[in-house]
DNA sequence: CAGCATCCCTCTGGATACTG
DNA sequence: CAGTATCCAGAGGGATGCTG
């Protein structure tokens, strides 16, 4: 899964002509891991809910997100936790009951997050 | 024009909203401007070239960026430009003469995009 | 309540050809 | 050399309905 975003992906072949061209610590291929990881549409509503509140039932998120639809949060839930940002827990109860919280991961990207809001805080757009 | 990224784009009548949910300081809406303006397929190959090598011509970076076409280098650089984070100079000269490099904003941004080349070292994909 | 399956539309970016 | 104009394929995401 993780269908990653098109724009952002780097196609098989080139991925290494760009990790050599652009220096050689492989600069842009790891940002552009990052942005792959948070690139989705709703990804960071998720990410600063959840660093917001702990834990979170599904249908909170729902609630406290407007705008976002079932099968987006589902969907990007399903790519955060893979990525390793977020923890699922399903407590097999019926009806269902499945929180999302945090992963370490996730807590280490709220830095870099900060440091982005602060980038456009400090570069009003023209 | 600045066309941004869809799925990053926040529509207008929920730009309030979600600032609004998502903490008093707008939060996610600045992380996603952030996001907007690095965003493109080939952003990142640009800004790094111009961070490395300070002034180039629209043929260096043709030549040094494998894989992109002319069409998208002028793009993202026309974006680049209405952003602020690259400075357009034209020499006015025959055959013409164009040269880039990185505005303030510009080398501004290399310190986040570190943090986030970063994040991505220290969290390998599964 | 939580999640999955479809259909459909929009937009990005690639390929190509042309201008000054 | 630098840039523009078309055409087109593919992916992301919205709306909706169904399942356990």
């Amino acid at each position: 899964m993780n269908e990653a975003i098109t724009h952002l992906k780097v196609p098989m072949e080139l991925e290494d002509d760009r990790s050599v061209c652009l220096g050689p610590d492989g600069s842009v291929a790891h940002v552009t891991r990052t942005l792959e990881i948070i690139g989705g549409r709703w990804k960071l509503p998720i990410l600063f809910r959840l660093f917001e509140k702990a834990s979170m039932r599904t249908s909170q998120l729902l609630r406290d997100i407007p705008g976002i639809s079932q099968k987006m949060l589902t969907q990007h839930l399903r790519e955060l936790e893979v990525d390793g940002l977020v923890m699922r827990h399903d407590y097999q109860e019926k009806p269902p009951r499945v929180e999302y919280e945090l992963a370490a991961s996730g807590r280490d990207l709220m830095p870099v997050l900060m440091a982005m809001r602060d980038f456009s805080r400090r570069h009003p757009q023209g």
